[in-house]
DNA sequence: ACACATGGTAGACATTCGTATACATTGATG
DNA sequence: CATCAATGTATACGAATGTCTACCATGTGT
């Protein structure tokens, strides 16, 4: 809802309601939860009056929200473009876990407050991040399933790893931002954790339906 | 430290520390982090007066610090104890998992609010519960070694296992508590889960060191 | 030319908060 | 009995907060 039409607010766009999600992204990486920054606080941070947030918010659950929107839209973006650079399927875990590493360290505040909010105590915020979780679960099974990179597994069981895989990389890719020494470990980590995964699938498959 | 020698406090035991910490765990779970819970609000809901809780805590980090002691001890004694009686090593990850979910079931307000200071604000509260996860691992991996769940994984990829396993069981375990209509799922999903990575741990091993 | 919606500001209000100081009770120790 | 530490209470103060009302600037539509 109230998405801006293209002639309004041409001018006057490039001001508050932008300056207001940066501020709450920084204050929020860095303190505390985007539920308990503060109008004020908030105001003061993006240089602006405490009631300017009103005008673009009707509340911190608002901003939130946005927020996601954002990021979701540009990691998904990120990972599809980059996909869509894969020509031969050649290490495409590998390539994806580093994409995804690559876009944390670019911004690094944002999959703070992602991961901080995912478990945060706000149910609406909850929900759209789970949904975003569900739609990069969905791309994985679409990759997955289009590059054949586990063919012996069934879609269902496709779908129940994907979901599983988002939030454990998530997990790593917040050790991986405050713990820079462990950089290097943690990606092999993370790749050998999702081979892990398909490859045990493949296995129970041959053990549980049929004896290859 | 500030462990209580018996003789003292033998009577006024019973009131404020304890009632402090159980009114933390339930407004945490419930509204926010522990740490923006605010004395007042803290000692209204213990129905102490708000200066008392600085007779038992310097801050909020500090009471934080002892929930997650006392969660950390229970879990793990739990789970430990439930290991005990296991005699033949039949289905020890069913078991193990669903004695967790239990345990949650038990203690809900202390799993949330563990999950969610497990990504919040306050960088010594993260530590202690990393630490806590770092345990939960040793002891899965002391388990797998001792009943020989899987005997053909190294110590090392092991641990690298357990470590995994444990926030995303923790991840299952929220919505575990949140959505009561996929219980017997996500306990299902959640034993699969350690089952893959046992499976395609073994798989990659026989892969990258040698064909069996 | 005029009204008007939009984005931003200023000031004020009651409320809440953290914490400092001072006081009361109680149990143990000398 | 006197003392002392531990626990809890009462009061009070300055600072910060959310939000209300009113005012101002500007670009747009008629």
């Amino acid at each position: 809802m109230s998405r801006r039409k293209p002639q309004e607010a041409a001018v006057a766009e490039s001001g508050g309601r932008q300056r207001l999600i940066e501020a709450a992204l920084k204050l929020a990486a860095k303190s505390r939860s985007v539920q308990t920054i503060g109008v004020r606080a908030l105001g003061r941070a993006a240089g602006l009056n405490p009631n300017t947030f009103y005008r673009h918010f009707s509340c911190m659950d608002d901003l939130a929200l946005a927020l996601i929107e954002t990021l979701s839209h540009d990691l998904r973006q990120t990972l599809r473009q980059m996909r869509h650079s894969l020509r031969q399927p050649d290490a495409v875990i590998q390539r994806t876990v580093e994409y995804v590493f690559e876009f944390a360290d670019r911004n690094p505040e944002a999959f703070i407050v992602g991961v901080r909010e995912l478990y945060g105590a706000s149910p609406a915020v909850r929900a759209a991040l789970r949904q975003m979780i569900s739609g990069l679960a969905d791309d994985i099974v679409d990759d997955t399933r289009l590059l054949e990179t586990a063919p012996d597994v069934p879609e269902e069981t496709l779908r129940e790893i994907a979901e599983m895989i988002v939030p454990q990389i998530f997990h790593n890719v917040l050790d991986y931002l405050e713990r820079p020494s462990r950089r290097t470990l943690l990606l092999h980590q993370s790749v050998r954790f999702v081979a892990m995964l398909f490859a045990g699938a493949a296995a129970l498959e041959g053990k549980t339906v049929a004896r290859k």
